[in-house]
DNA sequence: CACCTCATGCTAAATTTTTAGCACATCTGG
DNA sequence: CCAGATGTGCTAAAAATTTAGCATGAGGTG
């Protein structure tokens, strides 16, 4: 279920930790190997991210002597572009209908105050239409 | 943007064209080659999809003499699995927040119709909480 | 200071992806 | 019946990804 930006070019590798990146919002070469699904070697994991920030992907602060490594791209436009990519291929761009999946899938589990907080985002989308 | 299957081991190409397939529903591989970003030759897509067939990917019918392929899990996890990993990766697992983004978002437009919907899919869940 | 740990940069090699191109079969039209 | 389109299967090679492993530098400790 790979799901990550607009950028067609990244292999299987790259998209693992450019997913981990979003979640994690920032890491170490090591957290980035145990945050990786079937682990490959902690080297393997360093040389990604050097090619990957070549590429222009990551970049990384040094905090200490140590690199710690952000994605390059904004989370907010990874973000948009993920969603749109699942609404065009699954939904035929329909967000609504991704809601509903969303609303109906049991695994979601609304609490009554996200409820509260959708509900509000409607109505005030329902005066904006 | 890549965002597919839960499938973690899926290469570039096939990536792209199991998305193509989710969206199309089936596809020759002509049909997929013209979908597909930076089209490769005719012949590498029919190598691809074999070997997609092989790993299970994708499976096809036969239509006369022509092959008509599809996705060989059901679009509906496919779809779920798809959201779900947007989810984790970019909202911290909220649904609710995934939502908001998407009526946020500009592009999203939502219609009278739909919002309708989407309201009476919230009062259901409310009665359910 | 000598040593151990944990970083980095790099290169070279293994493995996977991706591609092109042949050989052969079926259908259609002249 | 033959030629041209279009389909398939296959194989071999090119290109890209992914990996391991070495050399080196900084920091901390007995």
């Amino acid at each position: 279920m790979p799901a990550t930006s607009a950028v067609l070019s990244v292999s299987r590798r790259e998209r693992q930790i450019l997913d981990v990146l979003f979640r994690l919002k920032e890491a170490t070469a090591a957290e980035i190997q145990i945050a990786l699904p079937d682990a490959p070697s902690y080297s393997a994991v360093r040389a990604l991210l050097r090619i990957m920030e070549d590429k222009g992907h990551v970049r990384h602060r040094e905090d200490g002597q140590r690199y710690v490594y952000l994605p390059a791209i904004a989370a907010e436009s990874a973000r948009r572009s993920a969603l749109h990519h699942v609404l065009d291929t699954f939904f035929e761009g329909s967000a609504a209908g991704a809601m509903a999946a969303l609303i109906d899938d049991n695994a979601t589990r609304l609490s009554r105050e996200e409820l509260d907080r959708l509900q509000a985002l409607i109505d005030r989308a329902r005066r904006k239409a």
